[in-house]
DNA sequence: GAAGATTGAGCCCTCAATCTTC
DNA sequence: GAAGATTGAGGGCTCAATCTTC
């Protein structure tokens, strides 16, 4: 029955804007304002170890691929949600810190393999089973149904967007109305 | 009937730690994932204008306030979750562009007030529509059914989290474990 | 030519210090 | 002393260019 930010943002938009339906931002609202809730909370645990929610999921990526523990920073990319540059700098800081080790690839020369060194499984064995028990504490006003359902209306929303990599376009492209689609402003 | 990331990465964990139960990435990995996508997805709208999503978030705050669309940065830092020193830089490159002027607060000199131009004004009631747009085809997914039950569990999630400016505590703090709550190991 | 990893430039953020006014 | 706004330092990201290898 308690009402947060997004409840008054979307009663300031009927009364500003009666014409406009704002009832998509209740979802998506909540969604990008919870997740800047969520890196601040999550947050708590990573630095008692000495680490940002970065580097955790680099390691979590690493650990929860199972033994060797060696993925190619090209994977990790792809887990991570990141560019290529940006998880350059993640495994510099991480090699610095003795919790991964670069290997060369022996299959291609171009590429390399990124482990975990024994101190970095160590380590994350240790922040997951914390980190588990922080997310069930912000997880603590739903009930396990409402877990479960909150779980599968999230996957219908995600799915479609990450399917676009393997299969092409289940969600339509966005169209722009500022520009001709046959492009006969090409002129300009 | 779609999978996700997600469900990947649970199996991964049942897998690899099937001592621990990871069930709340169910809920609090998508969040976060979605967040991302959304970044991303969102922006498509912003760029057709000349705008990023921050100082979107700036422009619509402003509008929905209602006339004069007169708010001090103090106010426009809580609405927009941000600290105050990036909404000073916000506000700069709002400025130059005219989109927002700063005036001085009749009540109080140690204040200033942003208040939105006429093309401020112009611009955020055009943009708001399209971004409306796109947050509609990013919820087509969903029935109407399923995005009211969303919306409240996700409101369920929130609200505690956002009450804890006004009242207080409504969740637990972490405890850190490797701590002695008494303080006795306070010499170190 | 394309793919994998790296580099540097540029951007926006946080954080802590500062200045003014209450 | 506290509150509001600003500043500068530092960090992590994206983006585009580069280098090596396929």
């Amino acid at each position: 029955v308690s009402e947060d930010r997004v409840d008054l943002i979307l009663r300031q938009w009927a009364r500003e804007r009666p014409d406009l339906d704002a009832s998509p931002m209740e979802v998506i609202g909540r969604i990008m304002r919870m997740s800047r809730h969520l890196e601040r909370e999550l947050q708590t645990v990573y630095q008692r170890y000495g680490l940002d929610f970065g580097l955790f999921d680099v390691l979590a990526t690493l650990r929860r691929s199972g033994a060797p523990y060696r993925l190619s920073p090209k994977e990790l990319n792809d887990w991570c949600m990141l560019t290529s540059g940006a998880m350059t700098a993640r495994l510099d800081r991480l090699e610095k810190s003795g919790l991964v080790a670069r290997r060369a690839d022996p299959g291609d020369r171009r590429g390399i393999l990124v482990e975990l060194s024994p101190a970095g499984l160590a380590l994350i064995d240790d922040v997951v089973e914390q980190h588990l028990v922080n997310e069930e504490r912000l997880l603590a006003p739903l009930g396990a149904r409402e877990r479960v359902e909150l779980a599968r209306l999230l996957r219908q929303l995600v799915a479609p967007i990450e399917a676009n990599g393997e299969r092409r376009a289940s969600l339509p492209r966005v169209s722009d109305p500022t520009r001709t689609p046959t492009g006969e402003s090409a002129i300009a």
